[in-house]
DNA sequence: CGGCCTTATGCTACATCTGAGCAAAAGCCG
DNA sequence: CGGCTTTTGCTCAGATGTAGCATAAGGCCG
């Protein structure tokens, strides 16, 4: 029993911090992630998705994780051969602008998923899916619990890391129009967000989710940074990425009894206010035990 | 640019409990995991996944979920086309014995993960890994830092989901050959384990490492056990899954406290001892909220 | 220069969760 | 019935997490 021959294609959401924007790596318009075919010469998927993205973007990638692979019959293939996509999440600093392609914040992308200040889209959108869930169809009792659930309604608490959930019941619901073929014109307003071609949209959802939860389980925010940074850019940059605030002395609380992070001795006295120390990642803890990363002190609930 | 034409594999480790004994469906001699090619007519890389194991093994799965993609080159090929792997991580109840394959108590094909109660293995294990860390290397301290953290040793507390992490620890320090193709007697006989085809056990490993993982923040043991049970029976399915004992009084706590189960009003009386209430999953936790899983407790330590 | 604003940093009171153990309950068995 | 087993209930101290208050240390402005 020999396969049907398929071909193997690569994609990659690329997340870097530009200007304390959390951004994704994108090329073209409408935005797409950087991708290209597995070749022969490629001695792996991973080592393939880093040639690809520094091939179109000359950007060289440093963390790269495996995200999901799908092949659903109803993407659109690329001719003949039923395509199958093996995305990955990788991790980088902007460094030296510009490469080829551009940095595109990601809440551009996906505008409901910054509740750090502003709630105002969230309760638009809310209000909607509430009608959506209570139209008539003999589901209501389902869709209002998977409305509160996914969303942090109803009693129920705000889960970051529930994006890809969100995006599918924005989408379900008519809220979100996924290819640009599509154009579901009154909705489309709602959910602003922008474009993306294709399923790019879903798959950067996807990889938005699976960074929000590692951020919690593994130091890996520390591959965005600078090498030095200050309490309070890290701060920044785990509420940018969680897209919540953080309560600010227990978060250093939590870094500090971790051991996460050592002095370097210099101080930063752009603050605006009493200068802050500036740190750098103890990388030994990498090897000293399995840490745990950064563990997100709940807060100031909505 | 167009790409290799290559072919699609799913791969799939299916867990069940039997007879108290964590095991995964294998077929044939030496054993492999159910495994089929993608066709024209699968809808999905999941659907074709359920097809294969129905196929081949007259089993039905429940829960299903992607593990991971390879596509190495040095991996046994299938002649022309280069074999992407998809591999999938299925839980199902043993059901009405017998369909075709078997199943393969996983703690015989990778012995040294059960600490419940003997850790002579392990100790044996250990002495080895920590002659090969201190051989001549130049990398002793990396090498002792990794042994270390990997098998729980040298102050490092032991960290049942590092399962893929301690395999291939084994098969670089020689004490695991992986393919049949090559032996090294010497080691094959230090590492047990009943071997499987090609890279079959590392996927087996990335497929418990999966599940340990999981059980912690979604109620997925369920799925593993028959719809009513005792506390006791649920125990001892998280203990075996989790590779070590745990303090019964806070489990329980832990469970009741999440509203996991609810009372059937029968007990059961084959307990030896006082008997024992059963009870049932609370599907509805999975719509109420989303629910934390089984946590463990941590426990008499090695 | 002194008061005021801002942010950084230190610390404390309180709630909750966890780990560990004691002890009673409720079957069986001889 | 006493002894054995396992289930079940409960307590208690230590660890961890949550929410504030208070102080330190800069810049800015009159």
């Amino acid at each position: 029993m020999s396969g049907q021959a398929v071909t193997a294609e690569l994609l990659a959401v690329v997340v870097a911090m530009v200007d304390g924007h959390p951004s994704v790596l994108t090329l073209g318009e409408p935005p797409r992630l950087p991708a290209g075919p597995l070749l022969p010469s490629h001695r792996s998927l991973q080592a393939a998705t880093r040639t690809w993205v520094e091939e179109q973007t000359g950007r060289r990638l440093g963390y790269l994780e495996q995200l999901y692979t799908f092949a659903d019959l109803d993407r659109e293939g690329a001719g003949e051969l039923r395509p199958i996509s093996v995305s990955y999440l990788g991790l980088t600093t902007p460094g030296e602008e510009p490469g080829i392609g551009g940095w595109h914040d990601w809440y551009a992308l996906l505008p409901w998923e910054d509740t750090r200040t502003d709630t105002s889209l969230l309760d638009a959108l809310a209000s909607h899916l509430w009608r959506w869930a209570d139209s008539d169809t003999g589901f209501e009792v389902e869709r209002r619990q998977r409305v509160g659930i996914t969303f942090g309604l109803d009693g129920h608490a705000w889960q970051p890391d529930l994006v890809l959930q969100r995006y599918e019941l924005l989408y379900e619901s008519g809220l979100v129009p996924e290819s640009p073929a599509e154009s579901r014109r009154p909705a489309a307003e709602l959910a602003p967000g922008d474009r993306m071609l294709g399923d790019h949209r879903r798959v950067l959802a996807t990889g938005l989710a699976r960074l929000r939860a590692k951020i919690g389980y593994r130091p890996v925010v520390f591959e965005l940074l600078s090498p030095t940074f200050t309490l309070r850019q890290l701060q920044d940059c785990v509420e940018a990425l969680a897209g919540r605030a953080v309560h600010t002395q227990n978060f250093r609380r939590l870094i500090e009894q971790q051991a996460l992070v050592e002095e370097t001795g210099e101080v930063d006295a752009d603050t605006g206010g009493r200068p802050a120390r500036r740190y750098r990642f103890r990388r030994q803890v990498l090897q000293e035990r399995s840490v745990a990363g950064t563990k997100l002190p709940t807060t100031r609930s909505r």
